[in-house]
DNA sequence: CTGTTAGCGCATTCAT
DNA sequence: ATGAATGCGCTAACAG
């Protein structure tokens, strides 16, 4: 058993099967130059014939280039992020770029290590969706490598950055509940979460404010009350009001996660949704048109922008210049919200 | 450490700096082979101060290594999937290995096309959730490539599939429900969806059979009806099953979504649960605590079968036989079940 | 222990 | 249009 009788075919093989040089197949392989038909032709059935396949390494450290775009998630498995994680995958679909995932587990350091491992691995471009690398990081980055950050707004890269309104977000879910004629409007927001998410969070909760006052009313701190995201704070939440005694017609968490959590307690109290209280979420999980009753809530573009900053990205590796639109969250009505 | 250094800087330099050769830096930067101790600080030294970063293209190259570990998924987002990427995360996060996300989309064109992708990128090892690839292929890659498959059973491959015992899932649900006293207890089941799951589900079937057999009692076609997996298909089933007209007390659910889909529509009729009718779902969803009421349910141990997982192809990478124990979804006990 | 010498497989100049 | 030559950055076999 020799060596040779295993060896993987090289480029050498198909050239010698096809009786011209490498450099030949190369080229037309790659498409690099124009190839006689007769040659072209040979190449490409040796090709099929050997079932050879490129060694990817040789290419890239070649070539320069790794034909790979890097994607730094924060947890497969959060709702909203891989709705963006499809987006980006459709985007790439069809072009030669291949995506290279990284989960930075909503950990910093593990983040910046993944980051980096991403670097290592010469992407030829970036998307970073959410998390917490310093925006200085990102910024050293984005001027050696084509990078786009989603659902998190970097000021200093106005041209790379590609996020939601949560303001509007927060306003028009806000107003629906005015509009359906609730007077008394609970917010529940978290202040206290991770770095980046606390921006989105504070946006809506500045919204809720606005449409408020908007519609000449008064804005109560005993209405507003303060979770953390996940489901349970929405239960201790809503248990906090109730223990505030504080009348409330209506309630509008920062979160689906929350509302989830809400209407548990609401449940275990015995108050009914939505004829004693209504509920309005954000996110539209997959979870939410399957609540009892099912949920009202702001669904955010996640594929929409996925699929952007796939194209941007690229756009970018073209040295053109991305357009980045301000992307809306839209209100989905449910059986959650009743007139009042 | 910046970013800058992804650069030019190569072994070269940091050769020159240290008045070493650049072997002697291979030797120390992979601890390869014994290296004074005075060369060896000198080179590591370089390496900071230059912020030297190894270029993997030129590494696996040259070793013929990848240090990649290739995980193939069908659709970031699905829980259980989700839960053991996680668990693979884990027990890759020590090692010197790295994984390689592919995502199959449950496109057996697009898997087949994702799985070649990885193998091109010479993944050292291969992990595999689900999917729909022809044993035969798994079987060839298995020959030449460290593979282990995930919540698929490759009856070719004992030694390199892990997955759940279903039957047991199935039968140990059915029997929770017979023992609060459950007689007439309805089973939907999904017995036309994709090829791979088919078989977990038919599991679960055969379970709740066997249960309400070993319990003496007689089983019922009109306590049976299919839905796909899908929360719709769970509404659209009850609907069927009222208009049966035969009596029940209990649904099992072959998965979580359909048992939110069940338990929406019961909301719609008037049906209370867990007063009227018991519910128990399979796959403790993140949502079922939250469920109105909290969702009983069969719990798959996810990340300790993609830890597992990861453990296993390791093992196969060092030409050690993997451990891979036969896992077992454990009931969560919640307020949807009400003794009868 | 350590420096020298060859490749790893391919893309890309150069010449022709 | 095409073959020969060079190098991408690193590892490993071979001497010393």
């Amino acid at each position: 058993m020799t060596i040779e009788a295993h060896r993987k075919t090289t480029i050498m093989d198909i050239a010698a099967k096809a009786n011209v040089s490498p450099s030949t197949v190369s080229r037309v392989l790659r498409g690099s130059a124009e190839v006689a038909e007769a040659k072209r032709t040979a190449v490409m059935q040796a090709v099929t014939e050997l079932q050879y396949r490129p060694n990817i390494f040789a290419q890239s450290l070649a070539s320069g280039q790794s034909m790979t775009i890097g994607v730094l998630t924060q947890n497969f498995g959060s709702p909203f992020y891989d709705g963006i994680l499809h987006g980006i995958l459709l985007g790439l679909e069809k072009t030669e770029y291949w995506p290279l995932f990284a989960d930075g587990r909503w950990h910093p350091e593990i983040e910046l290590n993944a980051f980096h491992l991403l670097l290592d691995r010469r992407v030829d471009g970036l998307i970073v969706i959410g998390g917490q690398l310093a925006e200085e990081t990102l910024r050293t980055v984005a001027q050696r490598t084509p990078l786009i950050v989603v659902a998190r707004r970097i000021a200093a890269l106005p041209d790379n950055s590609l996020y939601l309104n949560n303001f509007a977000g927060g306003y028009n879910a806000t107003r629906y509940l005015l509009d359906m004629g609730h007077r008394d409007i609970v917010h529940i927001t978290a202040p206290n979460v991770n770095p980046i998410a606390i921006d989105d969070i504070e946006q809506r909760y500045q919204g809720y404010q606005q449409a408020i006052l908007d519609a000449g009313l008064q804005l109560d701190p005993r209405l507003v009350v303060e979770g953390n995201l996940q489901q349970q704070s929405g239960v201790l939440a809503v248990e906090m009001l109730l223990s505030r005694g504080r009348p409330f017609s209506a309630i509008f968490t920062a979160n689906d996660q929350m509302a989830f959590g809400a209407r548990l307690a609401l449940y275990r109290r015995g108050i009914r949704v939505p004829e004693d209280v209504s509920l309005v979420g954000f996110d539209d999980e997959a979870f939410a048109p399957y609540m009892v009753p099912p949920l009202t809530t702001m669904r955010q573009p996640a594929a929409e922008m996925g699929q952007t900053a796939a194209k941007a990205v690229l756009d970018l590796l073209n040295k053109k210049k991305p357009n980045l639109p301000l992307f809306e969250a839209n209100l989905v009505v449910r059986e959650s919200v009743t007139r009042h």
